[in-house]
DNA sequence: TTGCATTTCAAACAACCGTTTGAAGAATTG
DNA sequence: CAATTCTTCAAACGGTTGTTTGAAATGCAA
């Protein structure tokens, strides 16, 4: 953990870099200007392009700071599960700790809403978000459910189930708005998230002992 | 079944709204200019204000024509169901027809993209699809599902079950093209969309008859 | 301190934005 | 047919966009 203090370049990057997250995610790319961006940094327009090179170039600065913060969030992966058991525990441990960072405020919130509109837009940074952050997860999460159905590694079964499994939880932050309108809920709490994972434990548990 | 001819103005209006929803979808309410809109109409950028009023009218116009399509794919609630394997049943012909709605181009693609859009931008017409739509929906799921598992029909476990489940639908829209990337399909055909599909009955008979 | 590189800033740039305008075209009515 | 309404269009409007500029301000070594 080297702590090198924050020069006055490193604290105006940081904060371009989190108005960005923030103004990307809530109007997405087209809709948050330069001098918006500035402006929740506390700094100049100018500044952007200065640290940047354009708003292009922090569109991707922001895009790499979001695989940093969910790699990290992510982890590496653990010991090779012995057993299904032992798989399964590893699967239930793997969706806690992501549906943490994506439903709660693990993380800044506008990280995960970032990653989603590039995902709509297919803009540039989805490659580098996939191959970093997304492969990874997903291959990994495989290959705890394959040793915990039995089922083969990278068979379409498996992949697919994963993906189902991804998607319930992602779908809970996309559609948080609707979700708590839905369900009466003023916003995320720790209760709320705890309902949530329980839901999708309950899901995976049926999905893994059942045919 | 009244099929009026069309007058000039209605195929402008039409064409307008296909447009808007194709762009507003790819690039976002801010991303799409006017002028590209229409010029994907192949019309003048007058027209817009002058059938809608507005850039904003042209989106409320996209919202209820998407609330249109949607409700008439989904159609309306079939019959009582009078025990648990009728409701089973019910609820697995319901996936699949929004399944095939949702994934496949049995619509513009461009309508669930624009709903999502909107979604994320917490645009003005989330209220519309979420009273036209999308309430009506999960509550009728909810109804099947509680029916299914003898749980109550509004409890906090059934909603939430049913959000699961239509997320898992969702994301496999959204993540499109990560899902395309990582299983290597070229695209959503009739074979891809019934492997989602079977992969989501999967899921419900194993939460349905599982504990 | 002086000197130099780094960082910030207000101002200006062309290009594009959504919208308005008034005239021209097309369709409908009597 | 002429009269009238509806629809389209090129052009122009003020405002905002992303970016550039050159001068101040700041930090840091000598």
């Amino acid at each position: 953990m080297t702590q090198t203090p924050l020069s006055s370049s490193d604290k105006t990057r940081a904060a371009l870099i989190a108005a960005g997250l923030h103004l990307f995610s809530q109007h997405g790319y087209a809709g948050a200007s330069t001098r918006a961006i500035a402006g929740r940094a506390e700094t100049n327009v100018a500044s952007i392009a200065y640290h940047f090179g354009s708003k292009e170039g922090l569109r991707t600065a922001c895009a790499e700071e979001v695989a940093r913060l969910i790699s990290e969030a992510v982890g590496k992966a653990g010991p090779q599960p012995v057993g299904p058991s032992q798989a399964r525990a590893a699967i239930k441990s793997t969706l806690t700790r992501v549906a943490g960072f994506v439903l709660g405020g693990m993380a800044p919130p506008d990280a995960i809403g970032f990653m989603l509109r590039e995902l709509a837009e297919e803009g540039p940074s989805v490659d580098l978000v996939y191959a970093r952050m997304i492969e990874p997860t997903h291959r990994r999460l495989c290959v705890l459910w394959a040793v915990a159905t039995g089922l083969a590694e990278e068979s379409e079964q498996v992949r697919l189930a994963v993906f189902a499994l991804m998607g319930q939880l992602f779908y809970f932050r996309i559609a948080e708005g609707i979700v708590r309108r839905r369900m009466g809920w003023r916003a995320y709490g720790p209760g709320e998230i705890a309902k949530i994972i329980d839901t999708l434990t309950r899901g995976i548990e049926s999905a893994l002992s059942g045919g």
